[in-house]
RNA sequence: GCGGGCGUAGCUCAGUUGGUUAGAGCGCCAGAUUGUGGCUCUGGAGGUCGCGGGUUCGAGACCCGUCGCUCGCCCCA
């Protein structure tokens, strides 16, 4: 650490970035709400085997990203690296399995320690919905809705693209998996290195390999389609006919495959051209066997984390806070009556800037230049008055306002 | 973890085949204007040239390492 600089991949935000970031966290939660879900939050950290045991051992995010440590206590500890497995855990721990379905939403940091680029930090944030104890597919459906009408909100409708899969229950995607290495095994000699450690590991993910080799395999590889048991085939169908029906487009992907080991069923991701390799702006699935498997009730659960970072470089600049009320004290005596006018004025609901020093003009200049709307000078004779002159900053013109009226004479500007 | 590009003032950048006091625009501060802003004029502050080492009489420039950013791979939100 030879200089003063911030942690690789992490990232101050302040000004508009803070803005931008505070604007689709609100956004998210307003349309969640109306949705009926409920806020969760939960920590940061957990026992390193939420993660471990939840996320598979094969999943690179946690067998070689992970922010592990071990803490005072002699407990190994990790930094969230997404939202799901926490909540998993809370479930489990919080005996909320008396409340189904439950439905949360809930946003914040989440840690991997991967090469940064641009939209791929090492601390990024995310915010994230689930929907727990639902098994129909009816919650697929409305968590798909979710995701749309939010990328819609935030405006961003028509530069994101919807792509859609269906990983098959348990045993179709099981036998599925086992056809792709039976299949792939035979080309041992003409997969890529990155494919051929796939290969044993999630072989799935060859089928969206970039490779130009690896491609003409894939071509004749086995079909996903094809290994869906009835009942996976019926539950797909469903969603599909949901979604049409609410008038949401998709595209189907047949390779579109889901990171982490624990979904099943409907998978998707919301996908834009417009940043480079990290295109995904929002990936979600199902993952109804999750919560048996960290040893709690068997519970259905579906659903998707966006990422903040990425949604922040697409989303046009929020509005700018409300425009200030500068106020003006001219001269050693005006500075206390200036204190006072401007903290009746705030506890009024009025947004007050003052100028800290120097003459009328440069504290009028500040004022303007800092988007202030209106001025209230208050000098020697305003004092001797009980008034304030009001000076609209965009117009020029000055009224007198009496000092004993200041909150509702300013109404016009609140 | 792999490969390519880039790091000069707060910001955007210039800096000749290596040459002595490193520049511009914007921004910032002050004055012109001690009770009136945006324009204008004048002046000023601000740089370990990312960091460390090497080559050289001499390095912002060349070489090596390192840190950071960036693009792609990988992975993923």
């Amino acid at each position: 650490m030879a200089a003063l600089q911030p942690v690789r991949g992490t990232h101050d935000l302040i000004g508009e970035e803070a803005r931008r970031h505070d604007h689709i966290v609100s956004t998210f939660k307003a349309v969640a709400h109306r949705y009926g879900f409920q806020d969760i939050s939960t920590p940061i950290f957990e026992f390193s085997e939420v993660f471990h045991r939840t996320l598979g051992e094969t999943s690179d995010v946690v067998s070689k990203e992970t922010y592990t440590f071990t803490d005072r206590g002699g407990e190994s500890l990790t930094l969230r690296p997404e939202m799901t497995a926490g909540i998993a855990r809370a479930f489990i721990s919080g005996g909320l399995a008396k409340d189904l379905p439950l439905k949360l939403c809930g946003h914040g940091p989440m840690f991997r320690y991967e090469r940064p680029q641009k939209g791929r930090l090492r601390q990024f944030h995310q915010v994230d919905a689930e929907v727990l104890g639902v098994p129909e597919p009816q919650a697929d459906i409305e968590v798909l809705a979710l995701g749309a009408d939010f990328l819609g909100a935030l405006g961003l409708g028509s530069r994101v693209e919807l792509k859609l899969n269906t990983l098959g229950d348990t045993d179709s995607r099981n036998n599925y998996r086992q056809a792709l290495i039976n299949y792939f095994s035979a080309y041992q000699d003409q997969l890529s290195e990155d494919s051929l450690k796939r290969l044993d590991r999630n072989p799935m993910r060859i089928l969206d390999s970039k490779d130009e080799g690896d491609r003409k395999l894939v071509v004749d590889a086995p079909r996903l389609h094809d290994y869906l048991n009835e009942a996976s085939r019926t539950f797909f169908d469903k969603v599909r006919r949901g979604l049409d029906a609410l008038g949401i487009g998709y595209t189907l992907d047949e390779r579109l495959v889901r990171g982490l080991d624990y979904y099943s069923h409907t998978a998707w991701e919301f996908v834009t051209t417009d940043l480079g390799a990290q295109g995904t702006v929002l990936g979600g699935g199902r993952y109804d066997g999750l919560i048996a498997l960290m040893g709690g009730p068997q519970t259905a659960g579906i659903g998707f984390a966006a990422g903040i970072e990425r949604l922040a470089m697409m989303i046009a600049p929020p509005v700018a806070p409300a425009r200030a009320i500068a106020i003006v004290p001219i001269g050693e005596a005006a500075e206390v009556p200036a204190l006072q006018i401007a903290r009746r004025l705030r506890q009024a609901g009025y947004t007050v800037e003052q100028g800290y020093r120097g003459n009328v003009g440069k504290r009028l200049e500040r004022a303007s230049k800092h988007g202030a709307r209106v001025a209230l000078l208050l000098g020697d004779d305003e004092i001797a008055a009980g008034t304030v002159k009001c000076r609209d900053l965009d117009t020029r013109a000055e009224t007198v306002v009496a000092i004993g009226q200041i909150e509702s004479a300013l109404a016009d500007y609140r």
